[in-house]
DNA sequence: CGGCATACCTGCAAGC
DNA sequence: TGCTTGCAGGTATGCC
């Protein structure tokens, strides 16, 4: 399930168990994930200390002391698991329960504080590495990623420019990291429906008018940061119940107003239309072809 | 180069 | 019930 809102949200689940703690022990279960573990994986990063836990996109990122970036990516089906806290005797904590589910329990970090942090991917489309921190601009992953959509960077002005001469889709470009980066195939979905604009639009129909942003594009941009936004705020408030219930830290199932609906009628009380989805560049869209034109 | 299909891997639900 | 098929939110890769 991961997409940008998603990603923040184990983010800020995991930052009391790791940031400030060494990584006591690491358990590499097998030797790669989508790609082969980095060599020598968990000697590397035994007696690192987690910096900081940041966000990037899709990707989580952990600095450690000796200026190495732990990136990781959840892919489609990564989840991580607190096991045991950090700090067993605050209120609320972290109950200490297994995933259920140990068969794709692949990477166990054992941090210094007493967390146990359990990396567990089904599909395995996840990704670790580590990477100097002078090599991560050059890094192939991560020097063609786009801007944050939460950030100033993405501004209507930006969009605009990008999109100017595109020959694609509105849904392609949304879901194309090299311009936004951390968008997925739900949020795109969902911010198309939220801006009424048809996923089937041409990205160039944004372009500016008179050197202007259309309030077409304004509004695009106000809801893609608006429903990222809402997804990040609710899960925040499913992290607390979450993490009591089983230490999981990740999704829950959001409501989505056109994702996933396809054939029931549009949210929208002014709008009769249904949802329908349709297949673009080999994805599902979900759209109201009757309000989002 | 841009745009698109394909592949990666496993589990699940729907359909026969 | 059991088997087959299609589908899944990710991105790297290669082809045109």
């Amino acid at each position: 399930m991961p997409e940008l809102p998603e990603v923040e949200t184990v983010r800020r689940g995991l930052e009391p168990a790791m940031v400030g703690a060494r990584f006591r022990a690491v358990e590499q279960r097998r030797a790669d994930l989508r790609f082969p573990l980095p060599e020598n994986f968990a000697e590397r990063l035994t007696g690192e200390r987690v910096e900081r836990l940041e966000r990037r996109a899709k990707y989580l990122m952990a600095w450690l002391d000796g200026d190495t970036v732990l990136a990781m990516h959840l892919g489609m089906s990564g989840r991580f698991t607190v096991v045991h806290s950090g700090a067993p005797d605050r209120p609320g904590a972290i109950a200490n329960v297994p995933t259920g589910d140990a068969a794709h329990d692949h990477i166990v970090f054992h941090m210094s504080n007493g967390a146990t942090v359990l990396y567990n991917d089904v599909r395995r489309f996840g990704y670790m590495d580590l990477i100097e921190s002078a090599q991560l601009p050059d890094h192939k992953l991560f020097r063609d990623l786009g801007v944050e959509p939460l950030g100033d960077e993405l501004s209507p002005e930006f969009l605009a420019h990008a999109c100017r001469a595109k020959q694609t889709s509105l849904k392609a470009a949304l879901l194309d990291q090299r311009l936004i980066a951390g968008l997925g195939n739900i949020y795109v979905c969902e911010a198309l429906y939220r801006a009424k604009l048809s996923p089937r639009r041409g990205a160039d129909s944004l372009a500016t008018k008179a050197g202007a942003p259309t309030a077409r594009t304004q509004r695009l941009v106000a809801a893609v940061k608006d429903v990222l936004d809402d997804a990040i705020e609710a899960g925040g408030s499913s992290l607390r119940d979450y993490q009591q219930a089983d230490g999981s830290l990740g999704y829950f199932q959001h409501s989505f107003a056109v994702y996933g609906r396809a054939g029931l009628s549009c949210a929208r009380k002014s709008c009769r239309g249904r949802v329908q989805r349709i297949v673009q560049n080999g994805r599902s869209t979900f759209f109201c072809a009757s309000c989002q034109r």
